[in-house]
RNA sequence: GGAGUCGGCCAGGCAGUCGCUGUUCGCGUUUGGCGCGAACGGAGGAAAGUCCGGGCUCCGCAGGGCAAGGCGCCAGGUAAUUCCUGGGAGGCGCGAGCCUACGGAAAGUGCCACAGAAAAGAUACCGCCCGGGGGGCCUUCGGUCCCCAAGGUAAGGGUGAAAUGGUGCGGUAAGAGCGCACCGCGCUUCCGGCAACGGAAGUGGCAGGGCAAACCCCGCCCGGAGCAAGACCAAAUAGGGGAGCAUCGGGUUUUCCCGAACGUGCGGCCCGCACGGCUCCCGGGUAGGUCGCUCGAGGCGCGCGGCGACGCGCGCCCCAGAUGAAUGACUGUCCACGACAGAACCCGGCUUAUCGGCCGACUCAUAUU
RNA sequence: GCGGCGGUAGUUCAAUGGUAGAACAUCAGCCUUCCAAGCUGAUUACGCGGGUUCGAUUCCCGCUCGCCGCU
């Protein structure tokens, strides 16, 4: 299999197309006014090890925004961990996403939990709050309706 | 092989898939930039703590001194150091080796609790001793015991962390460096060494405790801040300066000048006070962006000098530059089954964390040959 | 990243290198018919490891924990 097996074809020109499994810039959150708008009315799904926050976006994609904090992960080379997991597990699971902006904090169990539990509970995270927010913005559409 | 000392090195490897980031090249493009593709590069020995020393940048500054802070055996290395190397002294260890803030206590001040007579100009508590006075007893030239005041005495007791050189012999009323021998200490001379210091000889007769990580004295070093330094570009909003235009009337050829009116706020109203629209330009400057940003006291190899730290010469190499911050995930495979841990301007040190393994030099004990 | 400050009872703070103290809190007793107040007594601490010193909460060094400033 020489050649990766891109289904866009007829989208060259981004990594924004839903179905690659890039991670370019445009993908995450970068500005303190984008933070604050998820911040200011965020779907919340938390366990011991993660807390993650989502927003319906205008943009027509799923983005990403790390606030993994010194205060709840002391040790950098941890923090660099936890952010290289949700960064994966976002990448590869993004196709599912829809159009959502995600804010991933870390909760004090983050700090000595094994990887493999960190990437479960990411993908738990994704799900649920998929699922939360899809419900929320048909209710509100079809009152308006 | 066992126990141990010192020095150096490695920090999972390989293959595949999907991703992140820098440089170069090619292609496309709305040509600053962005996208795609390819090649190459992409965390550490401590990147850490920020404890020292520099480079670099800005600020301050004629020169010098004081203060504050730091350092402290000697010599050397270095851009520089509180670091490193070599040496000396003291201490620990059977040894290989290891450790040491290691100047000055007769420059001055201060402190040394409790105990003890006394904690620093010996002012003698218990003792010991000569002579004197008083008294008792006896075998009455005298001896012995008790008491008294004065004196001599640092050998002994006891206290303490520490008590005014140590041991021995002589000496003495008892004692004492009072004298002698050895040891320690000080001074002088000579010898070795660049020096710290060491050795030898002579001499003094003890010079007077400890603490300077107590104040201090002596010698040396030292301006302050830090890449969030600093430089540049610069939207929106508010505000500063300037120019022009704009409502009505009059003067006037025009430029321009004079007067009036209007809106908002304070107010019940009047007077009064304050603010006032549009366009362009200027400078300061926020968000944001660019530079600083990686070729350097650089690395590797060889040769030479030096005990060594290191230096000199020649050749070769380019080896992270991110900016919410890049090395991961999954699969296969091998093994010692993978610790501590993530660059943020850059170097040289120190300190701390650390799974396991390799190499070299050396010491000790035992056994065998 | 850079710079600075601190750690003492359960809490808030003291203390020349020589037995760590005060207030509040807790517990027990007295007082009161009971409670509160008051009185008496008790319990509980120098962040950790080295060094200097006869002796360290204090002086020095290294860790650790916490706080603040620069954006």
């Amino acid at each position: 299999m020489p050649a990766a097996p891109r289904a866009a074809r007829d989208f060259p020109s981004s990594g924004l197309d839903p179905a690659s499994f890039g991670f370019p810039r445009d993908l995450r959150l970068l500005e303190p006014a984008e933070f604050r708008f998820v911040f200011e009315q965020p779907e919340r799904s938390q366990d011991a090890y993660l807390t993650v926050l989502a927003r319906v976006n205008a943009k027509g994609y799923a983005r990403l925004g790390l606030a993994i904090s010194k205060k709840s992960v002391r040790k950098a080379a941890r923090r660099n961990l936890l952010k290289r997991l949700a960064r994966e597990s976002f990448r590869l699971c993004r196709r599912d996403l829809g159009r959502l902006d995600f804010v991933v904090m870390a909760r004090p169990a983050a700090r000595d939990a094994d990887r493999s539990l960190i990437s479960k509970s990411l993908e738990r995270h994704w799900k649920i709050l998929v699922q939360r927010c899809d419900s929320r913005w048909c209710n509100s559409s079809s009152s308006i309706d």
